[in-house]
DNA sequence: GAGTTCTTTGAGTCAGGATTCAAACAATGT
DNA sequence: ACATTGTTTGAATCCTGACTCAAAGAACTC
């Protein structure tokens, strides 16, 4: 029936399930996860999947740390292109928010990020996930502040925080299909947040 | 051998399973939760659950009802003890934020609102209890603005729902055992945001 | 081109948990 | 006391999905 064989490569295959299972978690979440999904998903059968990952964990753990990578070189990229430190913070807060409900990326984290208080793993990531967002709007503060576009109210590692926990916040609610909250009005919010905390007016 | 019979009656026995559900819940996850484990955490039988809850989802949305109604009345118990809104301010804050990683309640609230997204019920809950919030902290606010101990840089209403994301940024954080991320962190991240927007230095 | 090794498959087994259900019995009414 | 109805149980059944494994076959070696 099948065509047994030897086909690929090792890493291959193993980012080919990875990729397989986040779709497979996107779909079904990962409470709904099985392994004949992933497999169908992957185009491979059950065996193959148990063949490279003996322990599931492993492949979920896989998936929170690629879709953190993909996050946040995805923001690196967005905040490299201008180089003003206002519109450098304007991109910074826009990338930190779900496109919509069904953003796959945001989606993803918070599923994975539900995982934290069970797994170390888990928890790890989520973690230096919020130190490098961290990082991100510690930089381009400073470079305002030195500038002299901003001025800020507060130790920078202090208002950089505050922003990515706004971010975290309200991503949970957009995510979440909150009614009363709209990705547009959480941007303008943590914009509000900002322009005062800078001292930035036309931010 | 049991002793089958007609004990009691039925809101008490709903009662007491919602309460059984929702420590199961807490000690295995939503993912874990196995109608056996409800039936022995209440002291009956498997058949028992399924006799009141024949649709474990109703089930689990009156434990996510259950959980926001108790957090929010002691939130608003904690915040009518005192008069002074810059005390207000601060209990409301404290009272926002897990008492720790392992704090029963927020536990429980992140646990189901993960659940948001697949499920409109649990969405429904989870964007009451941020209107009841926001509603929280825009009246503490406004008598504060009244009385002239605050001086609100910007709309009532976006103070509030900021200062609310904030908490559940946090909130998030500290129940998923962010290392680098402690309570008293938060807590003085967030009465630092609300002194700057309230230009109440006493805070 | 025969042997070796690595991959893959799918059928089969196994375990765990949901669901069913008949029996048992308490409460209540008559 | 008897009948009726509402509750409870646990054993039996059914289902689903994880895991096993022997067979098949590709790639690679020499």
């Amino acid at each position: 029936m099948g065509k047994p064989g030897r086909p690929k490569n090792q890493t291959a295959r193993r980012e080919a399930l990875v990729d397989a299972a986040g779709r497979a978690i996107t779909e079904r979440g990962l409470e709904g996860l099985r392994i004949k999904d992933i497999a169908a998903e992957a185009g491979m059968s059950a065996g193959s999947v148990l063949y490279y990952y003996p322990e599931l964990d492993d492949l979920v753990l896989e998936v929170h740390r690629g879709a953190v990578e993909r996050f946040l070189s995805a923001r690196h990229a967005v905040t490299d292109e201008v180089g003003d430190p206002v519109a450098r913070l304007r991109a910074l807060i826009a990338s930190g928010l779900p496109a919509a409900a069904d953003d796959a990326t945001h989606g993803l984290l918070y599923e994975l990020h539900g995982r934290a208080d069970r797994s170390a793993g888990h928890a790890e990531l989520m973690a230096s996930l919020f130190a490098s967002e961290v990082g991100l709007y510690t930089t381009v503060l400073e470079v305002g502040a030195a500038t002299g576009v901003f001025t800020l109210t507060a130790p920078v590692a202090d208002l950089a925080r505050n922003l990515v926990a706004l971010e975290d916040g309200y991503g949970l609610h957009i995510v979440s299909r909150n009614a009363g909250l709209t990705r547009a009005e959480a941007q303008r919010l943590i914009r509000a947040h900002a322009r005062v905390v800078t001292g930035c007016t036309e931010l």
